[in-house]
RNA sequence: GCACCCGUAGCUCAAUGGAUAGAGCAUUGGUCUUCGGAACCAAGGGUUAGAGGUUCGAGUCCUCUCGGGUGUACCA
């Protein structure tokens, strides 16, 4: 049984379709919210889409559906007079009936529908890399991967959270080699930082890319053999250190025990980072999550052998490749010199994720412009069966649930003046400051350690939910003055709602008034409650399509209408004991609604300000 | 070249094919005997890039044009 009017109305709208016109049964009965007040709260827009299909006059059609309509125990009643323009048919709860709803969401789980119960879903998120701080090109991932994940568990799945670090391959080998380098020079490993292993990282790759093709312009060119002879040392040395590199992958890949406790020194370090840094933006992901590329490099060669074997992949120049339709580039999976490549890898992953890990859904919460890459490697685990699970009639559903650039406010993508990528710590540390300075401002009168703790919670809040409460498929503009502005749908206005409502709880409880019987009376009463009722579909929205910025707006817009009944109707100094009891009533349920969202899409809470 | 994404108020963003396209910021003007004013209410501001088409009905779906972004076999 649902608490939802939507749900309802829709069901009952359905009921009368069928009994009215039997030939038009299971018709979309197109019931909705009004989007305008005047139009009543909810409508149902069937009657234009039957009238063609039926061959009637809207209107007759939509008189027939008002006199079918069973709605009495929930909405006023419907006459003529409720139909409206070519033949919408407008709703008006009765204010008991909501009362009697919102009596139903106050219990257990708001009557939140477990459209995932039983099934599983796995979220591909975080994706760092070693030897690299998180930047803001992690950013997103993070925050929007697990608010999906929050929301899909909150509906029901089973969630397994899969963290597809880059751990391998010939850069991380390349960091292996210098680290090692490092060490037979008598610097202690044990006392590495990140910052460290990033300076290794950078110079392994400037002497990586050392100049080939500057040496090949300066013999074409012809500027003379100092020039040439530079450059030629820089190239020998890159070849060199590549080389060695090369070498080194190989020890790793034969599991050579010192090569392993380089590397195993550097996943260390890089994911107590991460971690950190994940757990401070409220971002589940700890080191149970990680499923690194490193974890798939035994199942290449023979996925690729079964790939083969079984005709799904072919040879093509030189490498192996997976055609799928509609694609005109194939996905490659193996290459020329016959090592394998980041779709073999992701190929393994979709086997393992969904074959062993019993995965339904997979959603890949990641940059927008892989859509091509993961558009490939979905139709190639398809076409070579592993999308589905033993047993399961199709393939499982796999989603990229991609997202678009952070932007500075030049319109160009978020770098520090210097050019480069905007660590992650540094942005919540400034994130953080700024909201410090204004609560030190507004609220003196909180100890150093509360003012310390509320800061962090607004500085994260204004990050977190900048990045989830626009589209997540468009770039966005990443400024600071905006996110954490305290006016306007921001994370830290959303958290001064919250703090609102729970003081009044909090000097109601001190006074001695408890909740009582709900009355709905006054028109920001009605819309708050109305708000509410609306929670549970919206979640399950969010399930659906993957857009957190719904839950969002659902959320700004609870926040206004709580703040307008905060403004209109007193609560603690209300006329009546009675009117007192409803109003707090009103408002520990929309402190529950509150806390429930905002923990749902990562949001921490706070009772202060 | 081809493919994908985007184009909505001065700015930042919304809008399951539904009625007069909505918010916030900024601008202008109101509200206070403050359950915390970090608030509330209101006004002005639009050819939804452009042109066709489908539909009872289009910001939304289709085609084309313009503009911006991204990706395009052997980096991840």
């Amino acid at each position: 049984m649902s608490f939802d009017p939507l749900v309802i109305l829709t069901e009952r709208f359905a009921q009368a379709i069928a009994s009215a016109f039997p030939q038009a049964a299971g018709a979309d009965p197109m019931v909705s919210a009004s989007r305008n007040p005047k139009f009543g709260e909810f409508q149902c827009n069937a009657a234009m889409t039957l009238a063609k299909t039926l061959g009637q006059p809207p209107r007759e059609v939509a008189k027939a559906l008002v006199s079918a309509a069973k709605i009495a125990d929930i909405a006023e009643p419907l006459s003529e007079a409720s139909i409206a323009g070519p033949g919408f048919i407008n709703i008006t709860l009765r204010p008991d009936a909501l009362v009697g709803l919102l009596k139903s969401i106050t219990t257990e789980d708001f009557g939140i529908e477990r459209v995932g119960a039983g099934k599983t879903v796995v979220v591909d998120l975080c994706g760092v890399n070693l030897a690299k701080e998180m930047h803001v090109g992690h950013l997103r991932s993070c925050i929007i991967g697990d608010t999906l994940a929050r929301v899909l568990a909150r509906v029901g799945y089973a969630v397994i959270r899969q963290n597809h670090v880059g751990d391998w391959g010939l850069p991380i080998a390349m960091v292996t080699a210098k680290l090692m380098d490092a060490a037979a020079a008598g610097r202690d490993i044990a006392e590495l930082s990140l910052d460290d292993l990033e300076t290794l990282y950078r110079s392994a790759k400037v002497e990586a890319d050392a100049d080939t093709r500057g040496l090949a312009a300066v013999r074409r060119f012809g500027l003379g053999p100092k020039a040439a002879a530079e450059l030629e040392e820089q190239v020998a040395g890159a070849e060199e250190s590549l080389t060695r590199a090369k070498r080194v992958l190989l020890d790793l890949q034969s599991h050579e025990p010192t090569a392993m406790r380089f590397w195993q020194r550097i996943v260390d370090v890089t994911m107590d980072a991460c971690i950190k840094t994940c757990a401070r933006l409220n971002v589940i992901v700890t080191r149970e999550h990680s499923a690194g590329e490193s974890s798939y490099a035994e199942e290449l060669a023979p996925l690729v052998a079964d790939l083969l074997s079984r005709g799904v992949a072919e040879a093509s120049e030189g490498a192996l490749v997976v055609r799928v339709d509609g694609i005109d580039e194939p996905c490659i999976i193996r290459k020329t010199d016959g090592a394998f490549l980041y779709a073999t890898t992701d190929i393994a992953a979709i086997r393992r994720r969904v074959q062993k890990l019993g995965a339904d859904r997979v959603i890949y919460c990641v940059d927008q412009r892989q859509g091509l890459h993961f558009r490939q490697v979905f139709a190639a685990a398809v076409k070579a069966g592993y999308a589905t699970r033993p047993g399961a009639q199709g393939p499982s559903e796999l989603q990229h649930a991609g997202f678009g650039m952070v932007l500075g406010d030049d319109g160009r993508p978020f770098k520090t003046r210097s050019g480069d990528n905007v660590k992650l710590s540094d942005l919540v540390d400034e994130a953080v400051e700024r909201a410090r300075r204004v609560v030190q401002e507004t609220s003196p009168e909180l100890s150093p350690a509360a003012r310390d703790r509320v800061a962090e919670a607004v500085g994260v809040a204004a990050i977190k939910y900048a990045d989830l409460s626009s589209d997540r498929v468009k770039d966005y503009v990443f400024n600071f003055d905006r996110m954490l502005a305290f006016q306007g749908n921001t994370g830290p206005y959303l958290l001064y709602a919250l703090v609102r409502v729970r003081q009044i709880l909090h000097k109601a409880s001190k006074a001695g008034i408890s909740p009582g019987a709900i009355s709905i009376a006054a028109s920001e009463e009605k819309t708050l409650a109305l708000h509410m009722l609306r929670y549970p579909g919206v979640l399950l929205s969010v399930a659906q399509s993957l857009e957190p910025h719904r839950l969002c707006t659902y959320l700004y817009e609870l926040c206004a209408s709580f703040s307008a009944f905060y403004d209109k109707c007193h609560v603690l100094n209300a006329e009546t004991d009675a009117l007192k009891a409803s109003r707090l009533a009103l408002c520990a349920l929309t402190e529950r609604v509150l806390a429930d969202a905002l923990t749902t899409l990562g949001i921490k809470l706070i009772d202060q300000m």
